[in-house]
DNA sequence: GGAGGGCGTTGACAGCTGTCAACGCGGTTT
DNA sequence: AAACCGCGTTGACAGCTGTCAACGCCCTCC
């Protein structure tokens, strides 16, 4: 296993096997077969795959369960740049070096599709980068222009769709994947403004959790109004804060 | 001229010719040879090339001048996801819809490199999109991670890396091209935050500016410094604000 | 069984950045 | 020449969100 190295030193780097991840929907394929085709293979929780502006010649596709991407700051500080689901690709490289560092959050199934400058001319590979692309670009515009509300908002409507493991929408459930502090660096916020957000979601009856990873969405509408265009003052109401 | 649409509606959709953007050096070229290759054509300033979400068969890359890329939230709120200069490709599509919207802010040479669909196994474009994605993502950690100071001190360095005229580094001179309200909107801001930001880098000694979109970089190692991890009070000094 | 650490929540408070307003400058229009 | 508009700057102020701190819960380890 070339790229595959433990990162120790991440501060989640406990605990191997969350034993509520067992739960999830998308990890349920992964009890079945230990290893089904060639380049398959099984990756516990809180993996460093790749390493930013490391060396890899290999693009992976995510079979089962949760994969961020991420950069860092020189003091520290974390960027998640995208959150991965069964069926994205991740790997790709500018000048041999790895775009992004990409983790593991739960444990997970992913393939290897071989040297990475095979595919660039895969339309497959290409109509993935452009749909990257896409997410990237609506993103940033999360990052730079919507209120945290709204961005926790959107981070829930966004990682239901991603983990959701009914068809039926109404009582939507979903394993979050990400703790709070992923979500914090995903949404360019801190660890407390997204606990006081969830939770003013979950008094406002929008969503519930009882287990902080366990997601419920109760108001599908609402939820998806909250992560838009609503003014956020219109639906706070009196409270002044939180 | 198919995808070609004049925005009125825009803010600053006046002086089709700024008379300053003329003397930019990657529009130097533009003056020379009316249309040179097959493709080839001009477009004047403050014109929308694409609508994101609308129908486009075809790729373009900038032959000269300054693209931008941008979203909207359905209340207005802009985010520009995207600076494009000399080289870059812009027109990339999801499902045959444009991922965001494509505006020119000075003059401009374009090329029309056909369908788009035609460019998806051409490995050079491929590296585009790979490189594009990285960009992204180093945006989306500055949109997420970084303050206002650094935010503005990275453009600062990024714009001049675009389109610098000379090739000396010291006295670094390059024209901006983006309005202040292009730049909070590229960098998640508020006109009032970049102005205070930039008049405060010019009060320091880090950058000079007589006309507000003729940059002077006086001290760019200063001003790497501010657009990386220097933490912000440091560099403030007393200074309770600005 | 107790200690310790990771994670999440909550409160108090501060401050960075947004909001609102006014003004100046340059260019165009009337 | 006056009016007007876009754009940039600056000041006063507010508030959203970050910072700091404490606490509880759950799990692991000793």
């Amino acid at each position: 296993m070339p790229p595959c190295i433990r990162n120790a030193d991440l501060p989640h780097a406990r605990n191997p096997i969350h034993s509520r991840a067992l739960s999830g929907p998308s990890l349920a394929s992964l009890s079945r077969p230990p290893r089904l085709p060639a380049r398959s293979r099984v990756v516990s929780e809180n993996f460093t795959l790749l390493f930013e502006g490391g060396r890899n010649r290999s693009l992976f596709r995510v079979l089962g369960g949760c994969i961020v991407l991420s950069q860092l700051l020189d003091d520290g500080r974390r960027q998640i740049t995208d959150v991965l689901g069964p069926g994205r690709l991740f790997g790709f490289t500018v000048d041999g070096r790895n775009i992004a560092t990409a983790e593991t959050l739960s444990i997970a199934r992913i393939e290897s599709l071989g040297d990475a400058e095979l595919h660039a001319t895969n339309p497959a590979v290409a109509s993935e980068l452009k749909t990257t692309l896409h997410r990237l670009q609506t993103h940033a515009t999360l990052l730079g222009r919507k209120t945290a509300s709204e961005k926790v908002a959107s981070a829930l409507v966004e990682l239901s769709r991603l983990f959701n493991r009914s068809r039926v929408p109404a009582p939507l459930s979903f394993h979050l994947h990400l703790t709070r502090a992923d979500l914090a660096d995903w949404l360019g916020l801190t660890v407390e403004t997204v606990s006081r957000c969830l939770n003013r979601f979950k008094r406002e009856g929008l969503i519930d959790f009882s287990h902080p990873k366990t997601m419920r969405v109760l108001d599908p509408e609402r939820l998806k109004a909250a992560a838009g265009l609503t003014r956020q003052r219109a639906t706070r109401g009196v409270h002044p804060q939180n």
